[in-house]
DNA sequence: CCTGGCGGTTATAACCTCTAACGAACACAC
DNA sequence: GTGTGTTCGTTAGAGGTTATAACCGCCAGG
């Protein structure tokens, strides 16, 4: 254990005001997205006023900000979970499950940025140990090598390949795990807005059949 | 032609002045956002004062509808003008060149919805025109069978293509045109949002290569 | 005990969307 | 040419938001 110095009440007080702020903003962000969130709205809900969230809050952009965090963290647990030695089929289910049970959580995550806005430097590391998760996995799952059209891009990810951070996988790997990324995020990114519906059929039958077209 | 009765100067600056506003509204969105666009920062740089543009736009809500219209068709000319008798490569090359070029006017077509707004008829009628085009791309593409591992989800199409209405495609062609859309999307979505940035990998050689497999 | 920090309050500024009421200018009929 | 009605733009205002400032009371540690 760490030295961990016995939390005060004013510190447990606040830590769990900072929680219920959240929770509620979750609650918000599901009825009515990300830019519906209102502060205000908040704290009437709380049944305090206004600029006491502030106490808690720098602004709405920190809260945001804290909310994505979560999410991220959300995201990691859940394909960790999923894991250590999991392949990419449990993998790609464990994404969509967690996917499914929040889409606005999901958006807060690969849905549009605002042009500003630039995510914080734990948040990047976060996303490079989910992606880290998936090239463990994408290296234990399909062959070694290539088809010999997908030599021109295994070509280049052998020749960049700073974004596995030291990561030994192979370039198949390396593409197995970007393209289970890019075209299951494809699926669930159209299906979540809602681009399926009306249209009669089933994405999960899609998000399957790309499955397991990444591993066989 | 049709009858055009002539329009009156009144229509005319009308007219003019509805497509000012989108303009504006088109650069606020660029640099801020659809959820940064504000009525009165357009009126203040038009020289007017607020409620002024409710002459021309009902409110905030239909304005942004008038833009989602007009990246829809411009997304829908843009395919039609690769085409007729375009082959899946130069839609998916035209469809990047679209994407880049505007990225918010992407994401007004494919990011994150607002969990209460349903689009107007009209958009997913061009919606679905633009994926007669890309049927038709795909039919006459590659091969009208698929591999062993694909035979579910082109039974699963062949069974569910209300969609594709009417079109004659093969459930191969159906599989094709809606791999198309989701991975080549995958890819669009996640470089606009600045998902690669960093990673040092080149998003044009991962979206050629999908290109090139799909249209092997 | 008492004093400083913390949590909450109200007031206020500066935005925003949108409605209402008014005035001016224009187009059209006569 | 004159009258009349529609349209355009204005200001005023209601009600919402984020966010800051100033103030007050309470709890906690010295």
């Amino acid at each position: 254990m760490a030295v961990a110095r016995k939390e005060t009440p004013r510190e447990r007080y606040r830590a769990q005001l900072r929680a219920e702020i959240k929770e509620r903003a979750w609650e918000q962000i599901a009825t009515a997205g990300a830019p519906g969130l209102s502060l205000n709205a908040i704290a009437k809900q709380m049944g305090m006023s206004g600029p006491a969230l502030y106490r808690y809050f720098a602004g709405r952009d920190e809260l945001i900000t804290e909310l994505i965090r979560d999410a991220y963290r959300s995201l990691a647990d859940t394909v960790r979970a999923a894991g250590p030695g999991a392949d990419l089929s449990e993998l790609g289910r464990a994404l969509r499950g967690w996917a499914l049970d929040d889409p606005q959580r999901y958006f807060l995550v690969y849905g549009t940025p605002v042009p500003g806005y630039h995510a914080p430097d734990d948040v990047t590391e976060i996303a490079s140990q989910i992606m880290e998760i998936l090239l463990d996995a994408a290296q234990s799952t399909g062959p070694a090598a290539g088809a010999p059209d997908e030599e021109r891009l295994d070509a280049h990810l052998a020749e960049n390949r700073q974004w596995a951070a030291g990561h030994s996988a192979s370039p198949a790997a390396l593409r197995r795990a970007l393209l289970f990324w890019t075209r299951l995020h494809g699926i669930l990114s159209l299906e979540l807005a809602g681009h399926f519906t009306g249209m009669g059929l089933d994405p999960m039958e899609l998000y399957d059949s790309e499955l397991q077209h990444l591993t066989r």
